[in-house]
DNA sequence: TCTATTAGGTTTAACGTTTAAGTAATTTCA
DNA sequence: TGAAATTACTTAAACGTTAAACCTAATAGA
């Protein structure tokens, strides 16, 4: 009744564990008749390996873990830009001899609770792939001295064993602005992430050189910061809106939070791109379908999580893989940007509203 | 420089490797003040046990399955519908002695790849969840034959260790289909999911059982299938509109489907709500971005992942939960629903837009 | 013909844990 | 006071693999 294990092939086969082990492995020290009889009761038997008695003398698990940050309950894998990453690495995954297997974070690290590295350990876990944003993860800091390797998106750890991926925010975000500056703007405000984000740095860096670059004034009443979510975005356009009220564009550092710009504009009266033009950042699904559907630049969310597993295996196999990869984020230009509506200004459509 | 055992922890304290285990599992055979040097020299020496050598010896991983089933790459885990429901189990998973580890489903049956239960058996998984709606998944019919208890959402197995969570999707319908009976609508077309999903049949049995109790007609014109995606909504509903014009109400089997309906009916020149009430089913994140906001019916995505996790645990401890438990889906009233226009009939209004 | 090599195995040990079966010293209680 | 029970351990075996070391018979090379 129980599992078949190597010894049930041994004595049916009439050879040593060992020689089955063998041959099952293709060593070439089995005869070819002996190997085919091997081979032939494994499959009549359905053998398959006990991977847990592999690991613990190989000391070789074969096991990835994922370790989806976030504060709320609902943000890991809800998080619209997770589920195709996540897709993406496990793809990676096939042809290679590896599983993956998925840690809860975001528990408080309460005494009790675990360290990332110590859930690592006790599975034997030889490398692992981190999602989130939040550089203020309390465990993070321990990373850093893994000794497993380590990838993350959009995070750069700079540990001996950490690698990266993420998209070129600094040259996308350029890209965006002057789509934008091309449309006949010269009012352009950011809506960007939070600052524990490493890619608020790098897309708030984007925004001011890309200003530069176009011989635009940078005016600092045009910044506002919010949190990657709608309800952020909104409220961060509404109060930077209600300020200044000349702007005819608006980049936003998510597409969650241009969905809150959009909303935030349709309750000031101002119509999109008409008056205001905006883009966002990400291209989820709902991009395309908002109204009017989102200019946004696309991450190759697929591809990340693809070449975040590229890399980890490598590393896992005692390569030294680049520890940093960007991959180019497109322009997507959609509805929600247009051309500047030279005579009226903006100005005067807001106060419309009021 | 090697990871720490029993052994080290045993040779430092001056005990067996037994006493060493047994204090830190809890027996009571072990003094206070062994119990106490062991503890403390465990914490020293930053002791993780090896699980790999646990599961060896107790013939139990710890470790769930997680399958998420889906024809096309992209479908997994990008579903809006997934991630809230592996978060849901995932946090089920919390406080309990259990990991969960990821396996690429939907790779083809050729020689070489395993079925889902070799791969469990292989990794000692003791219980498997599968996501996805695809009851003609080749490695399916296996399942009934598990030995492992297997927990699936919206896909009864009718096996002796399977069990299913979901919704009660023909009450649920039974609401939507009155709340637009409720608004005036006599008129009420279907756009249900392909056949091969369990939840169809449910559905679609909903949605008659619903007209009947009202003392409306059913009309075969009026209904139509699709994929559960937006594309496949579109082209469903435009067909059916484009055939029969006196509908002015859609139920749409899945929120991506009545968006399609959104879509179809801007096309058209149909003004949903007023001339076309749409209600869809899932209340997905885009639901209530959608203009107008959808009508829809909620299903609570965590809960049933949390749901899926404790049937799933107490059937691996040897307890029979039930095998099938069903959640309320809730209708949440927005935007794309309202009182039928009694003068005007839909006809006018599609001929209008030609 | 004798030694070295090779083919095709076998034996033994090890991985790190748990569990069953002891055992020696102390305590209980009749 | 002496047998029985209890306390606090230890020893030995097992889980299912792999890997290193060893063995034997046949073959090759000189």
């Amino acid at each position: 009744m129980s599992r078949t294990t190597l010894r049930d092939i041994a004595e049916k086969v009439g050879v040593s564990v060992t020689a089955v082990s063998r041959a099952l492995s293709g060593y070439p020290d089995i005869s070819e008749e002996t190997r085919n009889r091997i081979f032939r009761t494994a499959e009549e038997l359905n053998y398959q390996p006990n991977i847990a008695a592999r690991t613990l003398v190989t000391q070789k698990s074969g096991v990835l873990g994922l370790f989806v940050l976030g504060r709320e309950k609902g943000e890991g894998f809800s998080h619209p830009f997770s589920g195709q990453v996540i897709n993406g690495f496990l793809d990676g995954l096939v042809e290679e001899e590896y599983d993956m297997m998925v840690f809860k974070a975001n528990r408080p690290p309460d005494s009790g609770s675990l360290s990332y590295i110590d859930l690592c350990k006790r599975r034997m876990v030889e490398g692992a792939f981190l999602m989130g944003l939040r550089t203020d993860d309390p465990w993070i800091a321990d990373l850093k001295e893994s000794t497993i390797p380590i990838v993350t998106i959009d995070m750069p750890l700079a540990g001996e064993m950490t690698f990266s991926v993420g998209c070129d925010n600094v040259s996308a975000v350029h890209a965006a602005v002057r789509h934008l500056a091309e449309l006949g703007h010269t009012r352009i405000a950011i809506v960007n992430g939070y600052k524990q984000a490493s890619v608020s740095r790098e897309r708030f860096e984007g925004f001011k050189s890309a200003l530069d670059d176009l011989g635009l004034p940078f005016d600092p009443s045009l910044v506002a910061e919010a949190d990657f979510t709608v309800a952020g975005g909104k409220q961060a356009f509404l109060s930077m809106i209600d300020r200044v009220s000349d702007m005819t564009a608006v980049f936003a550092a998510s597409d969650l939070m241009a969905l809150g710009v959009l909303e935030g504009a349709r309750e000031r009266g101002l119509n999109v791109p008409k008056d205001l033009s905006v883009v966002g950042f990400d291209n989820i699904e709902m991009a395309r379908m908002s109204s009017p559907p989102l200019t946004t630049l696309d991450q190759p969310r697929y591809e990340l999580g693809q070449t975040a597993a590229k890399i980890l295996i490598s590393a896992c196999n005692g390569e030294t893989p680049p520890s940093r990869v960007l991959l180019k984020a497109n322009l997507i230009v959609r509805g929600s940007t247009a051309e500047q509506s030279k005579g009226k200004p903006a100005k005067g459509v807001v106060r419309q509203a009021h």
